[in-house]
Formats: C-alpha cells, structure tokens, sequence
DNA sequence: CCAAAAGTGTTCAAAGTACACCCATGA
DNA sequence: TCATGGGTGTACTTTGAACACTTTTGG
C-alpha cells in the first residue's frame, strides 16, 4: 500500500449475492432468480446486486434481501419508511465468503461479497422490483446450473449452514418465533439429511443452557399429545454441540 | 443486476489485507507494518495492498505473503522463478472475511478482503520490497493502535484461529515440519491462553485418526527423555474435537 | 378403543478428567 | 544422584446412544 496510486489504480466492480435458504414442505430451498439480461441469460442464478458508494456490504446485503423477498430485518432504517414491509426480527444475515476470480464474469472484473440468509418459511416471494422472478427451488442437486460460479457459492452456504447448526442455535432462524422440540429436530433432519431419534433430541435441547427459553404456551388442535412451545435463548453457542452422528 | 449498467457504475477499489501469525518466544505473535504514508502515518497496520486486475482473490494474498514474509506456498506459479523465496508447505492460508463499511478508508470506497496465515516460526521478516519496515508484534492486546479498521481484523483473525484449533489440525501450522507432542501441545496453550494437561493431551491426539503420522524419529539432545516426531496426518477435521475446557 | 406425537427413565458404551506412576535422557 | 520432560495405567465422572415405557391428545 504504498507503491500504488489508490486514486489511480483500476477498481473492480464490488457486488453482493444472496444465498437464501428456508425450509418449504419438508425440503431445504434457496431463493434463485431467473436471469433477463446477458450473460448467461435464463439463467438460473442467486439474488444480488452491486454495492452502492456510501453503503456498507452488510447494508447492501440487507437492502437486497428486502428487495428480493420484502423481508426487512429491522436494523437499520434507510430514511425511507417500509410500507409493505413484513419485519421478521428472527431472519438471520451473516457474511459468507469473497469471490473475485478474473473471468468469473465476463464483462468486467467482478469480486462478490457472499452473504447468507436463513429465514422460516415464507410466502411465494413477493411480485415487484428485482423479485418479479424470484422463486424457491430445492436447494440440493442444482449442480452446475446456476449462472457465474454460484453453484460454487450455494455449496458455501449449504456447508456453512449445516456446520453452524452442530455449535450455535441457527436451527431456530428457520422456525417461526414459537416454535416446538418437534419442529426444531425436522429442521435438523432436513438441513443434515439424517434422522435423529426423538427422545435424546428432546432431552438434549432442552437441557443445553441458553438454546430455548420456555414461552408457558402449548400447541393445540393438532394430533397426539400437545407439545410445548419455546423461542429462542440467549446462548450464542451451543456447548456441548449438536452432533451429526460420527458415523455419517 | 439488472437495474445498473455494471460498466458505468461507481466501482470500488479492492484490496487484501494479511493476518499473518505465528509464534515466538512463547508469545502469538502477528506481522505489523509502520506505515509510511497518509493517511495513518507511521501507525502500525497489517500488510496488505491492492488486488490487480486478472488476480485472483487468493493468488493476491499469496503475493502479498510472498512480498512480505519471503514465504512461498509453492503452489501457484507466476512464471517467475522464485529467487530466494523459502518454500514453506505447511504455511496456511485461508480467507477471512471482507470489509467495506464507508469510510474505513478516507479517500476512496476501499473494499478489502483479509485472509489469516498460519507459519511456523520464522525468521525476522526479509528485507526489501514492501517488507522492510515489517516485523513481528504480540498479538494480543493491540487495542485500538492499529491502522483504519485493522484492530477489528486482527481480532476476528484472532478468534478463528482460536476456534479452528477446535475442531482442525491447523495448530500443526504453527510447528515445523516434524514435531513432538509437547511441542503441539505448547501450541495450545499459547493460542488458547490456557494450561493443558500433558498426559491426557498426549493420549488424547496420539489417538484422533489422521491427527499425526508418525516419522519414526525421535528428539536428541534436549533434556528429559526423547520424544517421538510426528508430522501432520491427512486428516482435514478432528473428532472428537479438541476442547477448551467448559469452564474457561 | 387405536394411532400419533410428546416426554421420561434406564442401561450401556464412549469420551473426558484427575492423577499415580514409570521411562529415558542430560547434568 | 536429581531434574526434566515423555509416556502409560487406572479409577471416576460426564456425555451420548439405544430403547422401553408413560402421557395426552384426535379420531
């Protein structure tokens, strides 16, 4: 940093992408758009968009994603007022990695600051700005098919989530704010591809300091015993963790 | 991406920014530079420097490393011959994340990717290059003395490392080549701040599979009983993983 | 009644913890 | 000889895994 000319020196164009997962009947899904421009028209490929000047990449992330699903996070207020705007204080938004190939677009050189978003199950994304042709695909399997080097990044986020299950209480971001044991080991099942047995899954939650916090209430209405409903804890991590079993 | 013509639009520039460790005389020490410009002049800061067209993300951080350590990860050819570099195999490299809050950097929307590299002792930093004024600092309790956002990179370096030791067999980058147990477990300590039971951690990674291999050599000349060397095993991930103790 | 999901108890195996003890070298 | 670090054995505790069993609802 002192042999270049920063002023002078060629920039590169600096992007977000989105890798938005949810869980839609019984299956992992991420948010994907069909692409209407060139490159790789019709596309498939994840939500994103490029950085304005005087925004932070978390920001830029967080306007993308109300954009693309009208999910506002509730943190920071852009002067403007989010008529429509469903708050949904449970989503979570972490950075994922960078990605700045040469080549990887084809245009110009462009590096993209990844970000993952995991939200409970939400309706059909909303019709509107950018989102007019986003929808939920199942997130195994896509393979090579998505545009730019997004089946690379979507492998990401699929494996960041997944670890972050076993040590932090991510699981319930794809819950609903009450939630019940029952629901919480689907959502385990689900992302890990596994079945896990019931009886230790309760025991185990429910005994791990700071992973659920008693709410009184209990379901009603639905078959077998009525069971309690809990929200998240304070605890950031898990300790002792989650365990995909040693033997996959 | 589609709303913007990404040929017009403001771009930023890119930069990577090195959190280089290791360790010396008992101490985790990080690579620092005193910087010789505005803006920050004469404040310490980690090395880094722009990323250049046609670079990748990752190659960038390794010419930096390259420039400012002497260190050759050996992997990548540039077509230049390395006069003079010490090749190093068991240097780690890894991103970390990315940062781009505006403002971070007083003249221009900077956008930079840090990556952590782990070494094993070294040599006093080589002159010439962008290395003459670099050197090796404490790594812990730097505050607030670095350079435009560096203390909050420096600390996230600080707690990956820290975690990763966990659950990877990243505290072998901290060793050389062929190592004894008491060597690794040293390595422990230092990094975690903590004091490990020498037999139980002997027992303990001499039997997680593909921790170490076994060279067959032994220590002579130090004092107390010669040590079995180890190198590295395959393994990418522990289990069980190691562990700070519940109760820190 | 039965089916289904919630939740508890019990038993066994695996892993972590504490610490006594022996081994092989240098001084 | 002692000091020093390497390495093993063993007893105890904690945690995980398997699974029998009870509870509470809907049909």
């Amino acid at each position: 940093m002192g042999k270049y000319d920063p002023l002078a020196y060629p920039a590169a164009a600096v992007t977000v992408d989105l890798v938005v997962l949810t869980i839609r009947q019984g299956d992992l899904a991420v948010l994907l758009i069909r692409r209407g421009v060139e490159p790789y028209l019709a596309r498939l490929a994840l939500p994103g968009g490029f950085v304005r000047p005087d925004e932070s990449l978390g920001a830029a992330a967080e306007r993308e994603l109300r954009e693309e699903t009208g999910l506002d996070l509730g943190r920071s207020q852009h002067g403007r007022g989010q008529q429509g705007a469903r708050r949904a204080e449970q989503v979570h938004l972490e950075q994922l990695a960078s990605y700045g190939d040469p080549g990887r677009d084809p245009r110009l050189h462009v590096v993209t600051v990844a970000y993952l978003a995991l939200a409970p199950q939400l309706p059909a994304p909303q019709a509107g700005s950018d989102a007019a042709t986003a929808s939920w695909f199942p997130a195994e399997g896509l393979g090579e098919k998505l545009a730019f080097d997004h089946g690379r990044i979507l492998a990401d986020g699929l494996e960041r989530a997944k670890a972050k299950l076993e040590y932090t209480p991510l699981a319930t971001a794809f819950c609903p704010a009450e939630f019940t044991v029952g629901q919480l080991r689907l959502v385990y099942e689900i992302v890990w591809g596994t079945t896990l047995d019931p009886r230790n899954f309760h025991r185990k939650v429910t005994g791990t300091r700071g992973f659920l916090a008693p709410t009184g209430h209990t379901t009603e209405g639905d078959r077998g015993r009525p069971a309690q409903l809990y929200r998240r804890g304070d605890a950031d991590v898990l300790f002792p963790p989650m365990l995909r079993s040693a033997v996959s």
